[in-house]
DNA sequence: CTATAAAGCTAATAAAGTTAGCCTGAACTG
DNA sequence: CAGTTCAGGCTAACTTTATTAGCTTTATAG
């Protein structure tokens, strides 16, 4: 009697709704099955388990950064496309801090976040592929983007800057750190 | 009949030993009082409840962060005392992974954390006192320091960079981007 | 029109956090 | 030194959450 219409992404979708709207301690399969009309042990036809809903909350997430980041960096290149990417991250986060702060921890194998992960990197990998970087260089200077970024996200999502100077203001600083950073590609003469 | 003679710095240890051992996800207040030799409703003579648990632990985190990057920066100044205070970090995170990846979240004002969180922060702007910096400059290159070891810090504790590249080759390629994103102070001639 | 299987539901269990209230022995008082 | 007090421990009990088992039903395929 498939009444709810549920599937697994609408329990995402549920779930997303939830701690968009209080934090990701609030939630609980309870809060769940109550957003998606449905009883609390119905859920596990949709998904494993708890921890399960948490790793395609966290996919979701990064398919939605992905897309983002990916539409900031079309049609640019070098420290622009840098610029762009950056900003676009921190804007999606800006817009959902709940969603982004459910997404950390794990550590499991499970295929599905690797690959969104690999999505995502392969954003970051083509924007940087404007710079003089090769193989490991690209790999490192990857990292450093990625750290820079989701670090700067995770603390502003959960409150951690406390003093009133402008996070905008922070966070153009440390967009050019990380392009000044990055070894520009010389004209080069053969 | 105070036999186990608990206190709460007892309880924090014990709970950080659980952490250490088994990753933020093992902690439970019945792991905490096994492994201090106590009934779980004994703890609530030293704790408020969990909530507080994890508020003392992450003070103390940042207490013991704070011990080592002050005495990383001891005797040093400018671009050599932004690197030892950047490697004590991650030297820390390290040592101590499911430490440092317990302290996240909250969001609380409980006033020792953000007690504990300004001595850390103190000790970042006593390093980078050694820069052209003033004011708001100041705090916004303390923000982008503290985010990019940060940001690295949790994704290396939680497991999240897949690639086999050196990771120490890639913190080293962050600390020069931090250090070369600083107005270095420039001989002035007046 | 019927058979089946997916999608709900109710009931039940186990673990975790938390509260209430009892009990005792260590420490202080006189 | 005896008596009082109370911090710190315990057991019992409750709530909430995750999870499992098993029943029921309706969309739908044939």
């Amino acid at each position: 009697m498939p009444r709810a219409g549920l599937s697994p992404d609408a329990v995402v979708d549920a779930a997303i709704a939830i701690v968009d709207a209080e934090g990701p301690g609030a939630l609980t399969l309870a809060a769940v099955a109550g957003r998606a009309g449905v009883a609390t042990p119905s859920l596990y036809k949709h998904v494993r388990n708890l921890a399960e809903l948490r790793l395609l909350m966290t996919v979701r997430v990064m398919e939605e950064l992905t897309e983002r980041l990916g539409e900031a960096a079309l049609g640019r290149s070098g420290d622009d496309a840098v610029r762009a990417v950056m900003r676009a991250y921190r804007s999606y986060v800006v817009e959902h801090p709940g969603r982004y702060a459910s997404m950390e921890q794990s550590a499991e194998p499970l295929g599905k976040v690797d690959a969104a992960g690999e999505r995502l990197l392969g954003v970051i990998l083509a924007v940087l592929r404007g710079y003089d970087l090769e193989g490991s260089a690209l790999v490192h200077a990857a990292r450093c983007l990625r750290s820079s970024v989701h670090g700067f996200a995770v603390l502003e999502a959960a409150g951690g800057f406390g003093l009133p100077e402008d996070l905008e203001a922070s966070y153009e600083l440390l967009i050019t750190m990380v392009t000044g950073g990055l070894p520009h590609r010389t004209a080069r003469v053969t």
